[in-house]
DNA sequence: GACGTTGTTATGCAAGTGTATAAATATTGC
DNA sequence: GCAATATTTATACACTTGCATAACAACGTC
């Protein structure tokens, strides 16, 4: 009689199993929220059977958390690599960060659902509290810093409670225009949330970012 | 022998318990999203047995859509609250949209808490985005009423282009004001990021809001 | 005060959950 | 080729989930 055949697998490395497994649960965040991410599911989508996930990780939590852990430093990998763009002038270098925020990758539905399934267990969650705490602050000093130069290199010198607050408005500024793109990129045209952000940001300083080289 | 002993109960009003239940269900989503709003724990922080919630909704989706809408009411309403502001000037109007829409009770983070866990499904789930894109048009709309009355105030006047973008930039700095204020409110002074926020608009905009009466 | 209506509880069920364990097989070193 | 190893599958288990159903009791009506 017909046994059961046994499935075909492959061993993988461990580091490659353990980042398959983590872009399945980003899926599976992404498209059904964290009610979505069951390890069946999970282990569905990474092409292995359930009780794998137990070899690689401790259990289900500690799966998710390495999952959330990827996802941010995604988010600000991203955001780092908008920071460090090839511009010289202070300005233009400001101007490119605005807009590489604004724009895809950054500007991704799948980035936002898993965020916001996440960030929704940040009140309650002192550890998602912490993490997204220590993201924003780290995101805005490098506001702060830019500002900073910005402003220098117009000639005008701003006390550390200006630059706290330029930095926080644009902080502000970028994010919600990031949620709205996000959520509703079709409503936008082609460069405009990126093209609102900067024209905002250079009516918040008082200067252009663009046209560069008047003093 | 000792038979266990049935529960007493009232009989509450059909709205009563329909609110209950609602309110129980967001309560739940709260505090530990949308996986915490479980039939049982709903019940139990209504005060009823689970039974009960398939008396009053053909299910539990049907009730997790009931509390989704009733979230967004209150927060829609909340912010036409803000809006009808009894200033007569527009620019104190603004300022005071402004103002109200970055305090409690609009900043809360049990009410983002909810958006949030709700929100991150809209990528995938049709109804939930029409819903936001609905609700953030109707916003978006009356700021650039408000707007547009402030520019014709100061005697300026913009194409519908310009008072687009004004509107998109505002609302854009809103929402993240609003999401860092819930999100960590204990970073901000009180009334920091109202003051914030005011101020970043006046720049936007190229005028003050609070102090009035110069043309 | 008895009675019927129906809001409410209690119980049960099939499906799905995370996890534990054993069996099986792909891979490595010889 | 062959044995040793540990990755991977398969199965089982206790528990939770949403939902169905029947028993019950609170309330309005006569």
């Amino acid at each position: 009689m017909a046994v059961a055949a046994r499935r075909k697998f492959r061993r993988e490395g461990e580091e490659r199993r353990r980042q398959d497994l983590i872009e399945a649960t980003l899926d599976c965040v992404a498209e059904n929220g964290l009610q979505g991410a069951t390890v069946r599911a999970i282990a569905l989508r990474a092409g292995v059977t359930a009780g794998l996930i137990r070899h690689y990780f401790p259990g289900k939590e500690e799966l998710l958390q390495a999952a959330y852990a990827t996802i941010m430093g995604r988010m600000t990998e991203l955001a780092k690599t908008a920071l460090a763009t090839v511009e010289e002038q202070p300005r233009l270098r400001l101007a490119a960060f605005v807009e590489a925020s604004l724009v895809p990758p950054v500007i991704d539905v799948r980035t936002f659902s898993i965020w916001a399934s996440f960030i929704g267990r940040a009140g309650s969650d002192p550890a998602l509290g912490v993490a997204h705490r220590a993201g924003y602050l780290g995101f805005r000093d490098e506001v702060e810093t830019l500002v900073a130069e910005v402003l220098a290199d117009a000639g005008r010198q701003a006390s550390a409670g200006e630059l706290r607050r330029h930095a926080i408005a644009i902080n502000a500024i970028i994010d919600g225009l990031w949620v709205e793109g996000c959520l509703a990129g079709d409503m936008f045209a082609k460069g405009e949330l990126a093209e609102i952000g900067i024209g905002s940001v250079e009516a918040m300083l008082g200067l252009r970012l663009r046209q560069g080289d008047v003093a």
